[in-house]
DNA sequence: TTCTCATATGATAACGATAACATGTTACCA
DNA sequence: TGGTAACATGTTATCGTTATCATATGAGAA
């Protein structure tokens, strides 16, 4: 018995006592082989645990293999949006190599360049947009490795993105319809598309049904973390101008208002109505709470697709594909009391 | 300029006048190199944006990798061990190749072929146990790759666990300290190890403590959804035996558990004290709830630390490395009410 | 009987990077 | 002046797999 190192096609070729291009034919299935042959190598093969090295596989005839950086952001709509890129690319016979960006020091120059090193096919950059070094692109772009963006995007770029504004548009305007005209705001300040997109949706969903805009009711904030959507929500409950009913542009941020109004001792939705945004953590809020859901396995198979339509023809114009929302109604909003 | 294709060392050779041995020397930093040759050959490199092929590389001289299975499921806790497993391969010089199991059928095998084709160092399963198939080990065994198993794991394997009966002996002590002795316990039916040490350290903090273990108290649910934990609390509170305090053995439970609490308008912690285990969703949830905090990041590192001796000595017994918690206070356990 | 074609198998040159080995230069000390 | 050591560069076999080419046999057609 060998002392270490894994069995090679030489190891199985020399106990099948064929030469190396049988056991090629036979691991592959193509060329003639006869019938005692064939039952030799096979034996040899599950004899030894013979599996190909990959290595030398992909040295020698390309593998395919596509690259994902993913933002480090634990929710379960990340993981979705990871899952699906998985499998769009398993699909379609494509291997994937999962980076996660933490946002260490010279991590992204590591990611790339273990891109580049493996000759992947094309990357997929989820929920990142700006935050990657633009050299980085410029290295991705003289490699000839195509990029699709995901959920975040740099101008001008093949990308899928969420239409936010319809997603927004749709929560608001189901409080609308409830009766609500006192309609709040809390989300993140539109320094990005998306969220100049949700503060849109918000926007037009009033104006679209005749409702002023009140500058008092749209709270921005600097990030999406909890306490930032408590602290919003206490401002807008102490406020003269308190609504009747509240939209959080993410999950979390209407996680936080909820711990406001529970200490406040608001009833929802009797006292108040709410929905968020992301359809991540609402449900398993006290009580769960409205939310715009998001198509997140569309996402990332709407991704594996364009970076695919792209290899097939490079010199397109770059291309925005939109993935669309829905509203899941856990009966938060409801008519205001008199 | 070339057609398509990467550039490959004898571009680099060609471009700067001198042989591959050089170009090695230079991008290896070993060897003798005149300042005149480095200095054309880094310019070289440059200009051809050359990145060496990581499949030639590997073939060649072995890359170190470490292999991780992850069970899908999305929460802070199990991003934060696949970080720290990131972050320690990548410190011992390994990279790590990431996949997820979603429960897909042959998803398995294929992941273990992966690992096997491309000739990993070790290979890391978190929070998976019994959930594998027992063929596969086998494969890796005769492969000759080290397994260490994480959070979860089946008997007499190298393993990185954590101290669950200390966590909940922790959790539960802390509300006999505050003068509860009516104290329930929701969690899943204990099947596996990990359920069994939670439900023994609730058992043990009572015993040691002089109170009397109610079967009544002990709800038993068959996964941690919060829906289970929603029923349980539902019949606790109905039931004669009513409880003045609730561990719940997972922060979803606790969740479902709230949700029923906040409908029968149970005030936290004035009517009922409560405590989560895992700590991942608690902190968000109205009012933020104690629970058990789990060192996951100290997990991920211990795993590759425990790998990496295993192959400097293969033979010998395995070993289980425990990780502790650690309670945190979010008030939401207090004196009961007389 | 000779020619073709399907069947069957083996030798061997790649893929791209690496490191052992070979082959030179200088320079400096004995 | 010869010898040794440091400096400098190039040649080439090798990693394990794949695919092309060459070769050989038997069966059926001309």
């Amino acid at each position: 018995m060998k002392a270490a190192g894994n069995p090679k096609m030489a190891d199985v070729a020399k106990l099948a006592g064929v030469s190396l291009a049988t056991v090629g034919r036979v691991i592959h299935n193509n060329g003639y082989v006869s019938a005692e042959n064939r039952r030799r190598v096979e034996a040899a093969v599950s004899r030894l645990g013979y599996v190909p090295n990959t290595l030398a596989q992909g040295l020698k005839s390309g593998v395919q293999m596509v690259g994902h950086i993913l933002q480090f952001n634990p929710n379960m709509l990340f993981a979705q949006i990871s899952r699906a890129v998985d499998e769009a690319c398993t699909q379609h016979g494509y291997r994937v190599l999962n980076f996660t960006k933490y946002g260490l020091p010279g991590e992204d120059q590591r990611i790339v360049t273990e891109f580049i090193g493996r000759r992947v096919s094309g990357v997929l950059i989820t929920s990142i947009g700006q935050g990657l070094d633009p050299g980085l692109i410029k290295r991705l772009e003289r490699a000839r490795i195509p990029v699709v963006w995901i959920e975040r995007a740099p101008e001008g770029s093949d990308c899928v993105l969420l239409d936010d504004r319809a997603g927004t548009y749709s929560a608001v305007s189901s409080m609308i319809q409830a009766g609500h005209w006192n309609i709040a705001y809390i989300g993140r300040e539109p320094a990005q598309m998306v969220e100049k997109r949700r503060l849109q949706g918000y926007r037009d969903a009033l104006r679209d049904n005749g409702l002023p805009l009140e500058r008092g009711l749209e709270k921005l904030t600097t990030d999406y973390q909890p306490v930032s959507g408590r602290k919003a929500m206490a401002q807008l409950w102490e406020s003269p101008q308190r609504p009747t009913g509240v939209f959080g542009a993410a999950d979390t941020l209407i996680c936080g208002a909820m711990q406001y109004l529970y200490q406040a001792e608001v009833k929802i939705p009797t006292d108040l109505s709410l929905a968020g945004y992301d359809n991540t953590v609402s449900e398993i809020l006290s009580p769960p709470v409205n939310s715009v859901g998001i198509h997140a396995a569309e996402m990332g198979q709407k991704a594996v697709e364009l970076l695919l339509r792209r290899r097939e023809e490079p010199n397109r114009q770059p291309e925005a594909v939109w993935v669309g929302t829905e509203l899941v109604d856990r009966g938060t909003v409801v008519r205001p009391k008199a």
